[in-house]
This record gives structure tokens, C-alpha cells and sequence, in this order.
DNA sequence: AAAACATATAAATATATATTGATACGATGG
DNA sequence: CCATCGTATCAATATATATTTATATGTTTT
């Protein structure tokens, strides 16, 4: 699960479902990637049960399973902007 | 950050040292890894500044710089369960 | 059924990272 | 000062993962 999370646009990804349920093409023109590049790590995001799947049609909307990976990452986030504050040397 | 952590390796030494300041070889020991490899890891985690250095003789001791980061993986282990607990399908 | 669109998969490549084995460095005790 | 112990670094290798390009699959519309 922590592999699944330590990728910049996964990571990119997780932030952007966090606004709600998305199809690929919305993921692929939100962040600028290629499409096979979102399917694939759309796929990863699935294998560690971080987002579902919901077809619609021609579209596959990608959801958040559970909203709290958003609140520990944000507390991730503020833990490493505490430490890259207080850090004492480069 | 996420990626210092996304290794079985270094998810193991933070545990590890969960229970306080270790030398090296003390986690070698407490790991079973080789002390090459747990110096990179060592390196990696310090990277990340989630672990600080402190000398003392021949010995180098590492500890955790926060142990926020403890409860964080916590609930990321919880939520991991949950998912997993409660996912539909493999 | 053909065309158009959304998504997934495959193959090839590139890049990053983990691991091992050998060796260097630094501190300590004889 | 030499030998030893603890730790770090280096080089080599193995393995995993990201990215791209091309193509396949599935759905809708006409």
C-alpha cells in the first residue's frame, strides 16, 4: 500500500479523485499524462484497494475507496513540512 | 518522504526503532539484514529526515525524529486492514 | 456493420532502487 | 602502533517500476 502512495503521479491522482469520482480522460487532461500512463497507475491505485471502479458507458470512473488515505496524507504532508523546517542541516 | 518509506526494509527499522535510539548493529541484529544493506537503509531514512545520527565512541545510534511518523503508519496499517477486510473481490 | 470514442493491454525501453561482496574509514584497546 | 570492532562507501549485479508507442477491447452512434 505504502508502494502504491510513493509515486509523484499517483500521487497526483489520489489528490485530484479527492475532489470526487472521475472518469480516465478527466484524470489524463486534469494532470497532463498519457493515457496508457493513467490506466496503469489507475491499475496500481486498484491493486492496493485505494480506488474502485464504476463503468458508465463508454467511461470508467475512478473513486476514492476510502476518504481517510486524504487526511494521512495530509498528515504526512504537514509532518514533512515540520521537518523540513526544523531540520538542522541540508 | 512517502518513498522512503514504501520499503518492507525501512518500514521494519522504523518499527524498530519505535522503541527507542538503536546503533547499527543492534538493528542488524534485530532485522537479520546485513549491515551494508541496513547502512543504506539508515542513509535513506536520514534522507527522508526521519531519522536523526548521534555518535557515541565507535557506535552511531539512530532514532526516529518524530514518532508522529509511527502513528501515521499506524493508521495507514489500519486502514490497509479495512480495505482489506472489506474489499469485494481480489 | 462501420466509424468514432474511451479505456486497457502489450512490448520495448529507460530508469531507479535493492542487495551483495569487497573494502575503506574511524575509534578503541592492547 | 597494531589489531579489532563498528560503520560507511563503492562497484557490481539484480530486480522492480515508470514511461512510451502501438495496438487491442469494448461501447455508442449512425
Amino acid at each position: 500500500m505504502v508502494k502504491a502512495l510513493a509515486d509523484e503521479n499517483r500521487l497526483r491522482i489520489i489528490r485530484s479523485l479527492a475532489a470526487g469520482k472521475k472518469s480516465v480522460s478527466r484524470i489524463v487532461e486534469d494532470l497532463g499524462i498519457s493515457q496508457p500512463l493513467a490506466s496503469h497507475h489507475l491499475k496500481e491505485l486498484k491493486r492496493a484497494l485505494l480506488v474502485t471502479i464504476e463503468r458508465s458507458g463508454p467511461f470508467v470512473y475512478y473513486e476514492l475507496t476510502d476518504r481517510r488515505i486524504v487526511s494521512i496524507l495530509t498528515e504526512l504532508n504537514e509532518l514533512a513540512a515540520h521537518l523540513l523546517a526544523t531540520r538542522k542541516a541540508f
